[in-house]
DNA sequence: TTGAAAGCGCTAACAA
DNA sequence: TTGTTAGCGCTTTCAA
C-alpha cells in the first residue's frame, strides 16, 4: 500500500528518501542495505521496514562509481543459436550463483569487428572480469583486453596463447583423435562435412588435426562438403545425400557438429544404408539433446558446462585483482564411439 | 605502442588523461567522444587521436550517473536451455542492434523467487526498459515493475493482464486450435505428454485450452504422462513407449513441446507404427531445428523471433519514457499439420 | 566553439 | 554504533 503512495513521485527513490523515512543517516541506511559493519538490530529493522515500504531499489550505478567495484562479468560468445553456447552459459550461471557476481552476455555472430565493439561496450561498464570465447581476436581487441586491468579468461579452445587465463579443449587434438579412432576401426575412404565459416576457428582446428592424423596414416579426406545457414538437421541430410551420390564408395563421414551428423544419420537410416557396416559416422560436441536418435552417433564431448564453470570460478577467485594469473586449464574431451563407429558390430 | 606506455599506470584512464594528452578541456573531450555539439574538426581530430593512442575506454558508470541515462534493457527469461529462449534473444538482439540499447539477460529457472531477485538486481542498474517472459509474477515483482518508472514488456503469453505492454500468443487458444485440428481429422482417443513443471504457465494454458476444446467435442484426454529433466528426445521416446504399453488403443499423442514430440515420432517409426495412420502426433513450438526428421511433426509456431523483435521495438520506441503505453500485441501462431496429423493420407 | 562549476547517488575514510 | 565529509568520473548547465 505504501508503495503506491511513493510511486506517484516520478523520480526514482534514493537513499536519502529511505534515510528521511526512517530517521537514520544515509550512511547507516547504506550500511544496513549492504549488511555492512555493525548496526543495531533496532535501526536495522527500522531501515529495512522503511526501504520495503517505500519500494526502494538501490542505484548500483552510483554505488559502483563510489566504490569502484562492479559485480558484473562480461561474457562474450559468438552465438546463442548454436546450442553449445547456452550450455556454456549455464555452467557460468551455476558457478556465479554462489558469488556476488553476475554475468552479462554479449554476442558477436562470429564477426571480429562485432566482437571488438561488444568488448568495448562491455569494458566501458568496468566489469570485474571477462570471459570470452576463443583465442583469436583483432589486435584492437587484444589491446583492450591486455589493458583492461581485470581478469580475462579465454574459453573453449586451448590451441594458442591466451592473453591471461584459458579454459578449453584442444580442437586440433580432438580432430586428431577422432581420425585415429576412425582409421583404427578400419575405415579408409573418408568424407568430411562441415560449415562454411572461416571464422569458426575451433571447427577449423578440428579439421586440421583431423587431416593431419589421416595424413600420418597415409590417408586423406576423399570428399568434402560445406553448408551455410538453414536447419542443421536438414543440411546434414542434404549434404550427405549430395556427397554419397557424388562419391558412393565412401566408408566414413566425419561431420563437424552433431546436428548435421544427426541429419546424415537419419538420411542413411532412411535409405537403408547399413551404419556402421556400410558407412561409419561421427560428429562433434556430445550434445545430450540428441541422445534419443535411433542410433547413437559417435561424437566427442566438448566439456561445455565444465568450461563455463571453470572459467566462472577463475573469475570469481580473481575478481578485484588485475588478472587471473595466467591459469591454463586444458580439459580432455572424451571420445564416445556410440553405435556408428565400431567395426565388427553391426556389419 | 603508446598503449603500452600508459598501460603501466595501474589505474584505468579517465577523461582527464585524454584531456591532458590532447591539451583540450575535459568537457570538449567528452563532447568529441559523444559526437555532441559543435567541435572544430581540428580539436576533434586531436582528441580522437589522443584517446586512441592512450587506449581510453569511457566509463559508462560515471556517464550513466551523470546523465541519468542507461542504454541497457533488462531481459528476464526462465531458461537458456530451452532452445525457445535463445531464439527470442536473437530477435531482441537483432532489433536492438539498430538502436543504442543493449540487452542484459537474467535467467530465472522458472523460479518466482529467483525472478524476484534477478529483477531487483537488474532494476538496480536503472535500465531503460524491461522485457520479461510471462504474465505471472510474485506480488513483489509486480510492484517493482509497476514502480520502476520505465517501459515494461511482458512477452510470450497473452492470456492475462500485463503490467504495461505485452507481446505474445494465446497459449490457451493454441491448445484449443490444436485440439480442434486433431478432432477435425477424426482422431478420438487422445493422450497427452508434457513436462512436470507447474510453473511453466504457458504449457499449462496450452493444456487447459486443449482439454477445454476436447470437452466441447465430447472428448477427453484418455491418458497422460509427465517428465522432468533429462534429454527431451529420450524422454519423448520413453514416455511414448510407457503410454502406448499402458493404453495401446490411443490414436493420437499431443506433446507439449517439439523435442519430446520428436522422441515420440522416432519411437513410433522405430516400432513400425504407422504415423499418422495408426497414430497421429503433434508437438508445439515449430522448432526449425527439427525440420530434418524422417517425418515432419505437426506443430504450431510460437513466433519466438518475432516476439523478441516486437518487444525490443516497443522498448526502443519508448526508451526514456516511463512506460510503453500499454501496447498489446497478440500474434497468431500458425498451425502446421506436418505429416503426422492428416487423416486419409498415409493410412 | 570552448571552458568552469556543480552535482548525479552512492560509499570510503574518518570522527564522534 | 552512528554520523560527517569528500569524492568516484562523468555530463549538465551556464558563461565566455
Amino acid at each position: 500500500m505504501t508503495q503506491n503512495i511513493t510511486a506517484n513521485e516520478n523520480r526514482p527513490l534514493t537513499l536519502r528518501d529511505v534515510s528521511e523515512a526512517s530517521g537514520v543517516s544515509e550512511m547507516t541506511v547504506s550500511r544496513v542495505l549492504r549488511n555492512r559493519g555493525d548496526v543495531s538490530d533496532a535501526t536495522r529493522a527500522k531501515v529495512l521496514q522503511a526501504a520495503k515500504d517505500l519500494g526502494y531499489v538501490p542505484n548500483k550505478i552510483a554505488g559502483a562509481l563510489a566504490s569502484q567495484r562492479v559485480n558484473l562479468v562480461a561474457v562474450i560468445i559468438p552465438s546463442l543459436g548454436n546450442l553449445v553456447f547456452p550450455e556454456v552459459m549455464t555452467g557460468i550461471n551455476d558457478m556465479l550463483d554462489e558469488s556476488p557476481l553476475q554475468p552479462v552476455v554479449g554476442v558477436t555472430n562470429y564477426e571480429p569487428e562485432r566482437e571488438e565493439k561488444v568488448l568495448y561496450e562491455m569494458l566501458s561498464w568496468r566489469p570485474s572480469g571477462v570471459i570470452i570465447a576463443g583465442l583469436e581476436h583483432t589486435e584492437a581487441s587484444r589491446a583492450m583486453l591486455r589493458n583492461s586491468g581485470i581478469p580475462i579468461v579465454e574459453i573453449m579452445d586451448s590451441d594458442g596463447e591466451p592473453i591471461d587465463a584459458m579454459v578449453g579443449i584442444s580442437h586440433r587434438r580432438a580432430g586428431r583423435e577422432m581420425a585415429q579412432a576412425i582409421v583404427g576401426a578400419g575405415f579408409r575412404r573418408i568424407g568430411f562435412l562441415g560449415t562454411k565459416m572461416p571464422l569458426d576457428h575451433r571447427a577449423r582446428k578440428r579439421f586440421e588435426g583431423f587431416t593431419e592424423a589421416l595424413a600420418k596414416a597415409g590417408l586423406e579426406v576423399i570428399d568434402q562438403e560445406f553448408y551455410d545457414g538453414g536447419s542443421a538437421l536438414v543440411k546434414g541430410r542434404e549434404m550427405t545425400e549430395a556427397m554419397l551420390k557424388r562419391t558412393p564408395d565412401l566408408d566414413f563421414l566425419y561431420f563437424s557438429n552433431d546436428m548435421i551428423g544427426a541429419g546424415g544419420l537419419l538420411y542413411c537410416l532412411d535409405k537403408g544404408i547399413d551404419v556402421p557396416g556400410q558407412i561409419g559416422l561421427a560428429g562433434f560436441n556430445g550434445l545430450r539433446l540428441l541422445d534419443g536418435l535411433p542410433r547413437k552417433l559417435a561424437t566427442m564431448d566438448a566439456c561445455r558446462a565444465e568450461i563455463g564453470r571453470e572459467a566462472a570460478r577463475i573469475i570469481a577467485d580473481n575478481a578485484g585483482t588485475d588478472s587471473s594469473g595466467g591459469i591454463r586449464k586444458v580439459l580432455t574431451p572424451v571420445l564416445d564411439l556410440g553405435e556408428t563407429l565400431r567395426r565388427g558390430q553391426a556389419r
